[in-house]
DNA sequence: AGATACTATTTCGTATAGTATTTCGAAAAG
DNA sequence: CTTTTCGAAATACTATACGAAATAGTATCT
């Protein structure tokens, strides 16, 4: 009798993929990501690792992480707090940091990149397709996941560990998204700022910033499957400018 | 009464600088710096607590921040190793990333500077000269912890905290550092290499690179406290092509 | 000899207790 | 009425012991 529920209890236990703290930290990150844990946020360990059922321990691991990352910011004998958003300087700064190193990506790209990347890089654009045709909020997010994977797959090809290392850890579109779900959650509380917080709205998802993005991806991908490393620094160059100009509002209203 | 008595319990009572966690970091980190944990070599839990006789768990906090560095790696279910050397292709890439944002952050620096970063700078420079009095051995320790100082400041100066936290996250300046303990470590385990290392070593002291790095320095100084962009990136810009000359010989000795 | 089973080691996670520090509200003082 | 002081609860941090799971090495059996 004892021996079939020790039978059960070996069963039920999921056999590990990887190491608990490793789950955890992607789903604080995700946390994080969804506003589940809002920005500026208190992060109580004990309420944290009660809600995901580990104990501390994984939790401490991977909140040591996020630290590094720059995603939680530590007082001592404080507390952990999720950062906040991004501020308008922090915002610029960012942007001038990616015009900085992503051009050089580019061009590095497309100087090196053999079949192994065009096959990476075509890839990445069809899936960039079909998440046009998602709703508007769904959109937003698979944009978002396909613009954080394709920045990232030339900064891989580029060949640069240095610099491919130097962007992920800038987290760009975990923070562009969190800007976006903040001015939606915006919209949802306070009826006084629908107008405006709208009209945001619209006007980047029905004037086609979506299908903007992707075109410009797209010639960022034709040069640079072309090896032409001058067109692939300019392209990129002005594609991130532009990915400025469109968040641009989106921040100014979070931090009106 | 009890007045002086709550005086007495508040003086006595010590703010805590720092959590236990973070000096626990500090103290691996340095362990790293200086070989004492050697670069490949495994890292046990169990034992690096005993040894820094404190308990497991803020060594583990301290071992995924030093993970999320790049400092150790981490192998599921097999455990914490110290990253290798650096690579000669590790190498060139390092130093190809520092050229592409350090010159961009001291033309950034020449332009924003104020007063409080001059006096900071200069400071800098006082004490870079201290540290040629040393003898051979703490002059390196102390000329490599002096250029990490000068070149983080000079980072922050720029006003752009994306570039200066992309530069200090890439610890150049532990990498260096390692690279030059690894070669005087073979200098004194193998005799048959004696000749060659012992000539990198004198190459790099009695040639008085360690004089040419501050000279550079001064030169780097001047033309940001003459508030002169275009000069400010150049003299980085050549610095740091003059310092990747510097070092290569001790790199090629230690991948040979 | 080669596959299998056992054992030892180590990593990883849990549970829990205890200390240190902050926070916050109420009582006391001005 | 405002400010200070005090104390209790909440929270962060550390220590310790144990157990489960995977790896690696060794022995055993066919």
């Amino acid at each position: 009798m004892a021996k079939s529920k020790v039978v059960v209890a070996k069963v039920k236990r999921a056999p590990r993929r990887s190491v608990l703290s490793d789950e955890i930290y992607d789903m604080i990150k995700a946390m994080i990501f969804e506003h589940e844990i809002a920005p500026g946020a208190r992060v109580n360990i004990d309420a944290l690792a009660v809600e995901l059922e580990v104990s501390q321990t994984p939790v401490r691991e991977a909140l040591a992480r996020l630290e590094s990352d720059g995603l939680i910011a530590k007082k001592p004998l404080k507390g952990y707090t999720a950062t906040n958003l991004l501020s308008m300087a922090e915002f610029n700064d960012l942007f001038q940091f990616r015009l900085l190193i992503e051009p050089w990506a580019a061009e590095q790209a497309a100087l090196k990149i053999d079949s192994t990347g065009k096959a990476a890089l075509k890839g990445e654009m069809q899936s960039a397709k079909a998440a046009l045709k998602f709703r508007v909020d769904d959109q937003f997010q698979a944009l978002t996941e396909h613009d954080a994977r394709f920045h990232t797959l030339i900064a891989h090809i580029s060949g640069s560990n240095s610099v491919a290392n130097a962007f992920e850890r800038t987290h760009c579109h975990l923070h562009l998204f969190r800007l976006f779900m903040a001015n939606k959650l915006n919209l949802i509380e306070s009826e006084s700022r629908t107008q405006f917080v709208q009209e945001l709205f619209e006007q980047y998802y029905q004037s086609g910033s979506g299908q903007l993005a992707i075109k410009e991806h797209d010639a960022i991908t034709k040069v640079i499957l072309d090896q032409n490393p001058k067109a692939a620094r300019i392209a990129m160059h002005s594609h991130i400018e532009s990915s400025l100009k469109r968040f641009s509002p989106s921040v100014k209203a979070v931090n009106k």
